[in-house]
RNA sequence: GGCCCCAUGGUCAAGAGGUUAAGACACCGCCCUUUCACGGCGGUAACAGGAGUUCGAAUCUCCUUGGGGUCACCA
């Protein structure tokens, strides 16, 4: 059975780039029928952040990533945030020494400090070789502060494999002997990942590549203990640009970021598993059970990707085209109220416009700016070069125009479309040209949601009368 | 700087010794058309550089260059 995990710290938002290494452990998970565990990685008590866990909760379950065990939904292999998990750590740190493949020490940051600023390329074992494990012992009974190191040993060389990079070695003297436990009784990452992937049985170990030389070193803790070692793989980040990781920090979108903005959370998925991975045949667009059946390591791409959010945009509006128009409705109201269009104008008349014109929701209200900014539209629209028509023309068909409209009952499109072609022939002026004056006169904008009728059924009979004779006016 | 990893168009990416080097986004053009968009058709654009290996290299090896990661009582 595939175990996977996600194993984020709750020190700040959730971006992009954790939501994808999220992702994809549970697409790896599902796609062998496995399951995906949640475990919250908070034994940082001073980065912590309050209420963060809650929106790695929510962004889970809002990107449609299920996960089988975690802390708010429990499991066999609980406690899963790791504060909760202080004396499996604590119990296991100390058996770990027993084995001799770590050891206590007592040095103080002074002298850590002095060490480093001596030019010491790492920490040089001083309390393995000076501190007996008796006195390590009776110092610990007598309340001395003390961290638990790993010891790496002084020569050879670790390799494993990692399911996308293939072998990693790494000689061990450019291994430091790393905090396993620190003398607040928490574990570091070091310590506490290993110890609980193997307790959460995780078989298969995703992450950043930020772990792949360092994995080396967990995997002696494994060994250490007996344990069988997970595989791996190691995932590239993704980039704001060819130097910048993509992050929080530096102002770049966070999921819900992206999802205030207006795209669909189902789009944002599709696109980050497409950041990183391609499937084996040419598709772009997948639904998350698609991404699940196509997901393989095979396709996990080795170098790092940029964001580009064009094309998440591009993917976004394929999926807003498909939705049901209540669907549509829901999403696109918001934006309405907020613009200040109700009971002036039918939202559903709106949407049926809209939605095949609109990549984000939040394009909503740049389309709809002509329903304000009217008044002063520049006259110099009137002018289409290939229709051959401009102001003094537009002067002498909207009076025509207007009277002719007066007369029709119906403003529905259909039947304005019908009966203003017929009106073309009449005046003897091409149709386009009819439309073309008619919709700037209606709208004063160079590209509207739609085509004059459309304007002017929107509009309603009234309210397109007095647009176009104020237009004329203008004139 | 040491160590590890990576390198195909502007971007995402197929490609695993023999291909006219796919496809998508973006961009440009044409068509469709009551504007725009959608849709359809087409176009510009890439194997970082240099040595090898081989009959033959985007694919294998080495070097250079560029980029990323890592060297915390952070994860």
């Amino acid at each position: 059975m595939v175990r996977t995990r996600f194993a984020p710290s709750p020190t700040g938002y959730m971006h992009i780039g954790n939501l994808r290494t999220a992702l994809y452990a549970y697409l790896f998970a599902k796609a062998n029928n496995g399951k995906f565990i949640l475990r919250i990685e908070d034994t940082d008590t001073e980065r912590t952040v309050e209420g963060v866990i809650d929106i790695i909760y929510k962004t889970l379950k809002q990107a449609g990533i299920e996960y089988d065990e975690g802390p708010d939904i429990g499991g066999d292999y609980g406690p899963y945030i790791q504060s909760q998990r202080k004396d499996i750590y604590n119990h296991y740190a100390h058996k770990l020494v027993e084995t001799g493949a770590a050891y206590y020490c007592f040095c103080s940051k002074e002298r850590l400090a002095q060490l480093q600023e001596s030019g010491a390329p790492k920490y040089d074992k001083y309390c393995l070789r000076n501190v007996s494990l008796e006195q390590a012992r009776s110092k610990i009974a007598a309340g001395e502060p003390y961290v638990v190191r790993q010891n790496i040993p002084e020569q050879g060389v670790s390799s494993y494999t990692d399911l996308v990079f293939g072998e990693i070695s790494v000689d061990y003297k450019d291994l430091e002997d790393n905090i396993l436990l620190k003398s607040d009784g928490m574990p570091t990452y070091n310590f506490a990942n290993v110890i609980d992937d193997h307790l959460m049985r995780i078989n298969y170990v995703i992450r950043g590549v930020e772990y792949l030389t360092s994995t080396n070193k967990y995997n002696l803790i494994y060994d250490a203990f007996g344990w069988e070692r997970p595989n791996y793989i190691h995932l590239q980040p993704i980039m704001k640009d060819s130097a910048r990781k993509l992050s929080k920090r530096t102002g770049d979108a966070s999921f819900e970021d992206f999802i205030a903005k207006g795209y669909l959370s189902e789009a944002i998925v599709n696109y980050i598993a497409l950041l990183g991975w391609s499937p084996k045949d040419n598709r772009e667009k997948l639904s998350m059970r698609e991404l699940i059946e196509a997901f393989s390591i095979e396709g996990i791409s080795k170098s790092p990707s940029i964001f580009d959010e064009p094309k998440m945009r591009w993917l976004n509006s394929l999926y807003i085209k498909e939705m049901p128009p209540q669907a549509f409705a829901k999403k696109s109201k918001p934006y309405y109220d907020a613009l200040g269009l109700e009971s002036k104008f039918d939202y559903e008349t709106l949407d049926k416009l809209l939605q095949s014109r609109v990549e984000i929701m939040s394009d909503i209200p740049e389309k709809l700016k002509f329903l304000d900014e009217f008044d002063n539209f520049d006259l110099g629209l009137f002018e289409n070069k290939k229709l051959k028509t401009d102001k003094m023309i537009a002067k002498e068909v909207l009076p025509k125009l207007i009277e002719r409209l007066k007369r029709i009952e119906n403003f529905d499109n259909n039947s304005l479309f019908e009966n203003l072609k017929e009106f073309s022939a009449e005046i003897n002026l091409k149709s386009s040209a009819l439309f073309w004056i008619m919709r700037i006169a209606l709208t004063g904008a160079q590209v509207t949601p739609g085509g004059a009728t459309e304007m002017a059924a929107l509009f309603g009979k009234e309210r397109a009368l007095e647009r176009l004779q104020a237009a004329y006016k203008r004139l």
